[in-house]
DNA sequence: ACCATATCGGAACGGATCGTTTCGTTTAGG
DNA sequence: CCTAAACGAAACGATCCGTTCCGATATGGT
């Protein structure tokens, strides 16, 4: 077998444009590392280093660390995700946080997003990237479920942005303090608030 | 001007016990420093600098960044924040959420927070001195403002820890994204919704 | 067929910070 | 008088930063 043995193959220029497989070791990389170690441990040198990439291949795509978070966890949110139709809000966001919860908790997903808010918080651009590029992304599938519940006459068109804000902060909160544990009637209480809906009788 | 005074070219020990100047030059300068560049130019090694201090000083009364954070943070809160007890929730919120983001904005205590908040997502020590020590001291007074509601009955009593996070999460999310414009409206409705109270008629 | 162009990984750079250790000095308390 | 602990200074090895060279590679336009 006079063949190039896989392991200690150099991935090398493909020409004048950027090489897919390049990007997708990063990407691997970025999320195990992450996965691992979390925000703390999380290096550009590091990512190189495990993708077998050169820093400079790094920094000629990801201007910032913030960028390159993005791209990570997009990649992992788009295909975990789904939204919920239950035809009422508060169980709409009732199933909503239980799933993104634990798609927090169970894949690497919540490290990269508190590694990115931690990040904005140390460079404009990276604060940039979290609020105009990252977040009205994210926000979209949100305010759909808010649209409909206003449809439906659940809650005030004019409150809408207000309800959606208080949502996601909720979510932050219990991400960035680490309490995402699955309490039931805690999420089921935030969610009647937020939806509007009376509490359930005791 | 009694500029810490050119004279005390050196600091030395007292005995053996803590340096009451030290500690005071620490946390001035730690203060100073977040003002100037934030998170992202605040190092122990600049704080020593700064302070005329050693780096074995700081590391021997602050274990973690995020407890040299809280100490700066204390300090500056107490003296600048007071409650209000207006009658009724909802502009006790408005009153308090200006006045919070305001202070936010106008020293260097947002600075700080923000550091405190980045900080706490690198190591599981930050975080626990965020949520064990720091969050429960600054949810007290807080959590007065909606007990008395509760005792008024415009809130259920087994709802206040509810809005209480619901509250706490609007005000992180405006921060950690550096939207804390003192948009009245905005804030107006907010505190209306969490407070329960029906919005202002249009 | 040729060649400018842009990519790739590797190596090294100067600089900064980390957290620790060593050292000599200073003072309180027993 | 002497032990104990704090102080600042300096230096340690290690890591990461972001950038700059380099030689090799393959595309795409001429």
């Amino acid at each position: 077998m006079p063949e190039t043995s896989p392991a200690d193959r150099r991935r090398s220029s493909i020409g004048a444009r950027r090489n897919p497989d390049a990007e997708a070791a990063i990407l691997t990389a970025a999320r195990a590392l992450l996965a691992e170690r979390g925000y703390a441990g999380f290096s550009i040198e590091e990512v190189a280093r495990r993708a077998g990439a050169g820093k400079p291949t790094i920094y000629r795509w990801w201007a910032t660390k913030a960028d390159l978070l993005i791209d990570v966890y997009a990649a992992e949110k788009a295909s975990h995700m789904a939204l919920p139709d239950t035809g009422a809000l508060w169980s709409d966001l009732l199933a909503y946080t239980r799933a993104l919860w634990g798609f927090w908790r169970d894949t690497p997903s919540g490290s990269i997003f508190r590694a990115l808010i931690a990040e904005a918080q140390t460079t404009g651009a990276a604060l940039s990237a979290l609020r105009d590029k990252f977040l009205p992304d994210r926000l979209r599938d949100l305010c759909h479920m808010f649209e409909r519940a206003a449809e439906r006459g659940e809650i005030p068109a004019a409150e809408i942005d207000d309800r959606v804000g208080l949502y996601i902060g909720f979510n932050w909160l219990h991400l960035l303090t680490d309490r995402l544990a699955d309490d039931a009637p805690a999420i089921e209480r935030t969610a009647r608030l937020i939806a509007g809906q009376p509490p359930s009788r005791a």
